[in-house]
RNA sequence: GGCCCCGUAGCGCAGUUGGUUAGCGCGCCGCCCUGUCACGGCGGAGGUCGCGGGUUCGAGUCCCGUCGGGGUCGCCA
């Protein structure tokens, strides 16, 4: 192995020595016959200065080199400022050419170039992740994955993995298959997430389980998803909530402070799921500025304008202030109405309180005069402001104006863009309604179906599925939901009830998790955990837009590889010999 | 599955109501320049305008379809 000094870690006091540098050639600059090669290694960049023209002719960006040379100053004048060894440079004795590079599809080198498409990055990925910020960001990753086993070690977890060749589970998102040669017709599911073999080690005893696991859904790609992720997956035995959560507070300390240099405040504040939507219109509100919605149902509930008419039991009139909203030019005021139809929204009202307190817009004319008289105060709009509403399902109506909250956000830059702002919210509903295609209504999980009810209704929410809350826990980070979890149910009547609200019969439940049902049998200890978001919690530390810049080989859209041009068809040969084809009589039961 | 945006040289982009030989910047190739650092100067190569069909005397431009990329709603227990 080549023993190298690093190209980035060269300081003043070098000066006078020899050095060995390997890196790649990030741009060349010739000037009479002096070649000037800035080489670039995972530390860093050094310039390189080559007086025989003979040796510098050939070198061409990101060709690999061995050089050998003298740290010198520079002549006076000529320091770099944009480079930490920016006052020195080496003068090279000789150069190796170690390899050569093709002409590249795109500049590797950053500063002076253009976005470059997604496409292109991903195609020759490995040249993509040479450019400084991409390399910065894996390491970044690793620094986070590192310090996530260093925090997790302190705490005494056990690293366990778990398969992830296992059984396909109904619920959830859609499974990733994998056929089984030995058994033609029978597959293995990749896992959406290990679940229920955490679930299994607390009752095997392990009290304490982390794991760093990749989870597999086939469902539709996101900026912030990918069929493949990869989660810090946590299960304790005899825990509270607060046990729990004050571990991940206790993580995400760490990391903010040894990736970031930033101390973040714990305990980090609790808020109350209904106290999110009612406020911020969604479960992951983003903390980042005020501007919170504003309930005008009770104010409308007598109002002759049809459009805030009360209509069903669900009904809900809200509304949000853009501040200095009433400047909007008309083409800005239908802009808005486009913004809400491509959410598919009919469109929303609005209403501009003038300087002089007088209100317009087409929604004030439909008011009356004393709904009109104290709609500003109500909404707790200023003169110049526009208030924006939305009226009908309430789930719906917030919504839209959590969506325009946001946009109200960032269109106004009242979103402090160097602040973290992190809450726990918790109590979250156990079931919400469903409508199955046939229109038949019916309950399902909002969590999973092995959280556990909070403890007043522990045995009284079957009764009641719409008002029970759940011990659950989301970690929400600016808007992002980075992780969540909850207290799991270990008592087998009370996870028979939970079946029954959501409309599984005991034998499907049976069927499905058996094993799960089966080891609870064997005196289960009280249990509970979370799952924490590597890629998204690594986009936001790295300030990064999409989760693909902080994974080494992300897929596309179309779920495509352009690096390797996954997936691909079998052959007919190989069809047959995974038994693709074949169909048994039945999905035969656990075991 | 729905909707929106994009697809023109290796990369990033422009291309007018349809009209001569499709341009610009960077990169690439050659030559020049004795301290550059987004160096500079001169010259050059490089195009199936994503693909298929249609309208037209004539299509990068208009229409239909399709493929690919990005975003978003549904979906993601």
């Amino acid at each position: 192995m080549i023993r190298t000094h690093e190209a980035g870690l060269l300081r003043r006091e070098d000066v006078g020595q020899t050095v060995t540098l390997t890196g790649w050639v990030a741009r060349r600059r010739d000037h009479g016959g002096v070649a000037f090669v800035d080489l670039r290694d995972g530390s860093g960049v050094a310039q390189v200065v080559i007086r025989d023209e003979e040796v510098a002719r050939p070198l061409r960006s990101e060709f690999c080199l061995l050089v050998t040379g003298q740290v010198a100053e520079r002549p006076a004048g000529n320091a770099n400022p944009n480079l930490p060894s920016g006052d020195i440079e080496v003068i090279a004795a000789d150069v190796e050419v170690l390899s050569e590079s093709a002409p590249l599809p795109f500049p590797v080198e950053e500063h002076h170039t253009t976005p470059v498409s997604e496409e292109v990055r991903l195609a020759y990925r490995y040249l993509d992740l040479r450019r400084p910020s991409m390399a910065e960001n894996i390491r970044l990753r690793a620094r986070v994955t590192r310090i996530i086993r260093e925090v997790m070690a302190e705490h005494d977890f056990l690293d366990v993995e778990t398969p992830y060749l296992t059984r396909s589970t109904p619920e959830g998102a859609r499974d990733f298959l994998v056929p089984v040669r030995l058994q033609p017709g029978s597959w293995y599911a990749l896992p959406q997430s290990p679940q229920l073999f955490k679930q299994l080690l607390m009752v095997a005893g392990m009290e304490r389980y982390f794991q760093i696991a990749r989870c597999f859904r086939d469902e539709d790609f996101r900026s912030d998803r990918q069929p493949e992720f990869s989660q810090l997956d946590i299960e304790m035995s005899f825990c509270e909530p607060a046990d729990v959560q004050s571990l991940i507070e206790d993580v995400l300390l760490r990391l903010w402070r040894d990736v970031l240099g930033v101390e973040i405040s714990v305990p980090i504040r609790r808020m109350t799921y209904d106290e999110a939507t009612r406020r911020y219109g969604i479960d992951r509100p983003d903390l980042r500025f005020g501007c919170e919605l504003i309930d005008f149902t009770g104010y409308f509930a007598d109002t002759a304008f049809r459009v805030f008419q009360p209509s069903g039991d669900d009904f809900h009139v809200g509304a949000v202030v853009m501040p200095g909203g009433a400047a909007q030019t008309r083409k800005e005021l239908d802009g808005w109405q486009d913004w809400a139809r491509s959410r598919g929204a009919r469109g929303l009202a609005y209403v501009l309180v003038g300087a002089d307190g007088q209100l317009g817009g087409p929604v004030a004319k439909n008011l009356s005069d004393v709904e009109r008289a104290g709609l500003a105060a109500h909404a707790g709009a200023d003169p110049g402001d526009c208030v924006f509403f939305a009226a009908g399902r309430r789930s719906e109506t917030l919504g839209l104006l959590a969506a325009a909250r946001l946009e109200i956000g960032e269109r106004c830059g009242l979103v402090d863009h160097g602040a973290w702002e992190f809450v726990w919210v918790v109590d979250a509903p156990m079931f919400e309604r469903v409508e199955h295609p046939d229109g038949s209504a019916g309950w399902t999980a909002v969590h999973h179906p092995f959280t556990a009810p909070t403890d007043d209704v522990a045995d009284t929410f079957h009764e009641r599925p719409g008002s029970a809350l759940s011990k659950a826990y989301d970690i929400v980070l600016n808007g992002s939901e980075i992780g969540g979890g909850s207290i799991r149910i270990h008592r087998s009547e009370m996870q028979r009830r939970v079946f029954e609200v959501i409309g599984l019969t005991p034998d499907e439940a049976q069927s499905q998790f058996g094993f799960l049902l089966d080891a609870f049998a064997y005196g289960p200890p009280p249990h509970g955990g979370i799952a924490i978001g590597i890629d998204r919690l690594c986009a936001l530390l790295a300030r990064a837009d999409s989760i693909r810049d902080v994974i080494a080989f992300p897929k596309t859209a179309s779920g495509a590889d352009p690096l390797t041009g996954a997936p691909t068809p079998i052959t007919a040969e190989q069809r047959a010999e995974a038994g693709v084809d074949a169909v048994p009589d039945q999905v035969p039961p656990r075991g």
